[in-house]
DNA sequence: AATCTTCTCAACCGCCTCAAT
DNA sequence: GATTGAGGCGGTTGAGAAGAT
């Protein structure tokens, strides 16, 4: 039964590696490729363990590993995947190619964490912690943002199942296609074989949760204030793999009965309502009920189909009424990010809801619209218009940070 | 210059999943 | 179906670096 015992763990080196060590290692897997990490080191002629070797290779001796300072739209990205999806390192890595997941992990728990702490956002939930802490200002604006914008929260979760799951599997097929030395291991760096265009809608799509970071962009600093394409990954040749699909190319019909996102056929129902109508202000009251109306509950499905869940959202505000039905993917949300133009009416009418006071900036995002020519159907507009009206929240932030 | 404190990050640990047996 | 090991992941640690006193 099983396979032959593990190794023997007897006089195995623990601790830094040294230099020589390293050119050891390297050698090898330059020659030979790791193959079996478990097998590797006495090959190798390293007194290390499989395990050991491997976390050397992944997180340092790889080529392809960039190192150094994180730049702030690596910063932006890294904080739009964790709200997106947790702790889960390696899947955010796989969104930033040439980072560890190690590396990623560390930088969050060594200054983004802090960061949000700081700016009084619980970097576990990205909610607010305590909106009374905020005066009534534009911070407090925001906050008011953040706080409704982790109403998504349920969505979120199922968002994040779907994604780890497709990294894995991209991953997996990456190394299938890589170099018959199965060089690179699965935390996901590496060239990819899907299109740019591709790449950069799954990037953008991630762009939506940039209104739980609300209060970071700094548009003196890179390309802060570039809507759709701030991300650094867009704009950083992105080489995810965490997706081949496309909406266009596997979206079902507006309303899909996703086979049942934990298998039961659930179809999560957001409806986004205002009852107050009060927004002379230009802020939003608080008062949009998210509904949950499907059953989202089970929120951690490792092992989820292929299609993803459909929602039904509409927010009803006196300006306009946003509405959107369809399937709810990293897919969907890319392609909907993706197909925005500026200046229609729900953004007009979105803007005046939340902060505005960076309205020209939505310009920007107009830049990455040029893809736009979807099927002109009507669930693509409205799924244009919802995300359109998201991506100017997005875009409303303060440009002007004291954090930054 | 010396000491103390804080920060950084490479590496380890333990757990989980999946595939092999 | 049960068992086992490999690979992978996230949490945590601790040595060294950097900063403060």
């Amino acid at each position: 039964m099983g396979r032959s015992p593990c190794c023997d763990k007897v006089g195995l080196k623990k601790g830094p590696w040294t230099p020589e060590e390293d050119q050891k290692l390297l050698a090898y897997i330059e020659e030979h490729g790791h193959g079996s990490w478990r097998a590797l080191p006495a090959k190798a002629g390293l007194q290390r363990c499989g395990k050991s070797c491997r976390l050397r290779w992944t997180n340092y001796l790889r080529p392809d590993i960039k190192r150094g300072k994180f730049s702030l739209q690596e910063e932006q990205t890294i904080i739009q995947l964790h709200a997106l999806l947790g702790n889960r390192w390696s899947a955010i890595a796989t969104h930033l190619p040439k980072r560890t997941d190690n590396e990623i992990k560390n930088y969050w728990n060594t200054h983004l964490k802090k960061r949000l702490a700081k700016m009084g956002i619980d970097p576990v939930t990205h909610k607010p912690k305590n909106d009374t802490l905020l005066s009534s200002d534009g911070q407090s604006k925001n906050a008011a943002n953040l706080s409704h914008m982790a109403q998504w929260e349920s969505a979120r979760l199922e968002a994040e199942a779907r994604l780890v799951r497709e990294s894995k599997l991209r991953s997996h097929s990456f190394q299938e296609q890589l170099s018959p030395a199965g060089y690179v291991s699965g935390s996901g760096s590496g060239s990819v074989s899907a299109s740019a265009s591709t790449l950069a809608q799954q990037q953008r799509s991630v762009d939506v949760l940039k209104a739980w970071n609300g209060g970071w962009s700094k548009s003196s600093e890179g390309n802060i204030g570039n809507g759709l394409n701030t991300t650094g990954i867009g704009g950083d040749h992105l080489e995810s793999p965490t997706s081949t699909l496309t909406f266009s190319e596997n979206a079902p019909p507006p309303i899909m009965n996703s086979s049942g996102i934990g298998g039961d056929n659930s179809i999560p129902m957001i409806e986004l309502v205002e009852t107050s109508g009060s927004s002379e202000t230009g802020i939003i009251k608080g008062e949009h009920d998210w509904k949950t109306l499907g059953n989202s509950s089970h929120h951690h499905h490792h092992h989820m189909p292929e299609n993803s869940v459909s929602f039904t959202s509409s927010l009803h505000h006196p300006d306009m009424t946003i509405s959107m039905e369809g399937p709810w993917s990293p897919e969907s949300l890319r392609l909907n990010s993706s197909h925005i133009h500026a200046g229609n009416v729900v953004e007009e009418g979105f803007t005046n809801l939340l902060l505005s006071d960076s309205g020209d900036r939505l310009s920007d995002s107009g830049k990455e619209s040029d893809n736009s020519g979807g099927s002109g159907s009507d669930y693509y507009e409205d799924n244009k218009n919802y995300w359109n009206s998201i991506l100017n929240l997005v875009n409303s932030s303060p440009t002007d940070s004291p954090m930054f």
